[in-house]
RNA sequence: GUGGGCGUAGCUCAGUUGGUUAGAGCACCAGGUUGUGGUCCUGGGGGUCGGGGGUUCGAAUCCCCUCGCUCACCCCA
């Protein structure tokens, strides 16, 4: 373990530390997405970090790359196993089922912010512990819905000032009609099987809807000359879909159809959409979601709709860096401290001591130096953490009772025996 | 799991026909007022040149292996 670049121990592959500078662009990202969620009637739920592996295996699909080689699976104590959550909507789902919220609360609306894990090579926005905020709304088959969650992406991401972000929207049909339009997909496609890639031609048995997304460019020409989904799926989803779209353009919300817009997870249904932003590297998705009416009975449940998307932190992050680079804008500043307490003499430290509990007391930020620098080194550190005031006390002050504050800024010193007016200061 | 790129100070990086004690900027620390910051000046600490092996009189530099980081593929937020 002693061949790195240092011999210290390092966090595992793929997963970051947030360091307190960085931490104040994350508060901005969940508040505002905590605030967004809330205002469309959106309720926090937390679930577990780690769930059954059932629970994964039967909603995203065993022969997914997710369950097949991404999951982090451990045995516990007893003979069952639990995975580290690879998403969010499941747990959301089995929390809705296992209180049986269906028989009480049937309609109900969840957001989530938490970490997410999946064991992949980590890559541009994506680790292997990443964060992931996301809404559901269950008990509902109402297209409405569906629109509404992603206007609820979009007024976080307009809100945090997000630009060049762009909504993209399709409908893979459901349990009725997809089966069809897979085998037509796949009888049209083999014609061109000499023509796909290798990956493609895989993919015609694995997966077929996944040609649809291919990067390639053959690959792409093919797939617009073949069957588009959009005249396959049933009348019931071509309404619902249609509904979708229209309400989108009822409230002026901007999106493009793209017919080759395919999820990975196996319990999608219906409308599928997703939130691309240039600022990302080769995969550009910073929020994807959908309607996924068989998943509740996937996992056990009765037959009941639902729709929600999740949203990447890190990703999210990524791209809002660059658009406020581009505007010239900087992060909110970090904590502020009022005051630096500035010590002078060993003699006085004890003093100072009761002088900062009693103003933290008061409701004063200040912090003071424990490292017993020299008067010099404690006004440097006043400056450089940005504090409002020092208070310097030495022993001609513990003597005279009086608090010497230095106003930081203007330079201004100011003296007072009276510590509520030291206070008032302060806070002017 | 696969492929490309890159590993020199805490950070960003110079350092290639292989040649003395490996550099800069920033950051950090100290001094320039034995009780006072920001600018400025001076000085300082800090590097097994990712690690191991090999070639050579001599390797940060060339070769092999290895570890790590990163981007991309698969897949996905």
């Amino acid at each position: 373990m002693d061949t790195g670049k240092n011999r210290y121990i390092k966090a595992p592959l793929g997963m970051k530390d947030l360091f307190p500078e960085e931490r104040v662009l994350w508060e901005e990202i969940e508040s505002v997405a905590r605030e967004e969620f809330e205002l469309s009637g959106y309720y926090e739920i937390r679930t577990p970090v780690f769930e059954d592996t059932r629970l994964f295996v039967r909603s995203i699909g065993e022969t997914s790359d997710i369950v097949e080689k991404e999951m982090y699976t451990f045995g516990d104590t007893t003979d069952s196993m639990i995975t580290l959550r690879p998403e969010n909507t499941a747990p959301v789902m089995r929390a809705y089922l296992e209180y049986e919220l269906h028989k009480s609360k049937k309609f109900q609306k969840f957001y989530y912010i938490g970490p997410m894990f999946r064991k992949e090579r980590p890559q541009a926005g994506r680790l292997r512990q990443f964060h992931q905020m996301g809404v559901e709304a269950v008990g509902s088959y109402d297209p409405l819905l569906d629109v509404e969650t992603i206007k609820v992406a979009t007024r976080v991401y307009d809100r945090l000032g997000l630009s060049g972000y762009k909504v993209k929207v399709n409908s893979i049909g459901c349990e009725k009609c997809r089966p069809g339009f897979r085998d037509l997909l796949k009888e049209e496609l083999r014609r061109y099987k000499e023509e796909l890639c290798e990956l493609c031609q895989a993919r015609l048995d694995r997966n077929v809807f996944r040609v649809l997304d291919c990067k390639k460019k053959k690959c792409r020409e093919i797939c617009n000359s073949v069957s588009s989904i959009e005249n396959h799926i049933c009348s019931g989803c071509q309404d619902h879909f249609t509904t979708v779209k229209k309400t989108l353009e009822d409230i002026h919300l901007e999106y493009v159809v793209d017919q080759n817009l395919v999820r990975g997870l196996d319990y999608y249904t219906k409308t599928v959409y997703e939130i691309t932003h240039p600022a990302m590297g080769a995969r550009d998705t910073i929020c994807a979601g959908g309607r996924y009416d068989n998943l509740i009975s996937d996992i056990g449940g009765p037959p009941i709709g639902a729709v929600g998307f999740a949203a990447g932190i890190e990703a999210s992050l990524i791209a809002l860096l660059k658009t406020r680079n581009k505007e010239n804008q900087s992060g909110n500043p970090p904590v502020v401290l009022d005051v630096y307490l500035v010590s002078i003499g060993s003699e006085t430290r004890s003093y100072c001591f009761r002088l900062l509990n009693n103003l933290r007391h008061a409701g004063v930020s200040v912090d003071m130096d424990y490292e017993s620098r020299s008067p010099k080194a404690q006004m440097r550190m006043a400056n450089k953490i940005g504090a409002k005031f020092a208070i310097v006390i030495g022993s001609e002050e513990v003597e005279k009772g009086v608090i010497k504050l230095k106003h930081m800024q203007t330079g201004e010193e100011k003296l007072t025996h009276d510590p509520e007016e030291a206070i008032r200061i302060i806070r002017e």
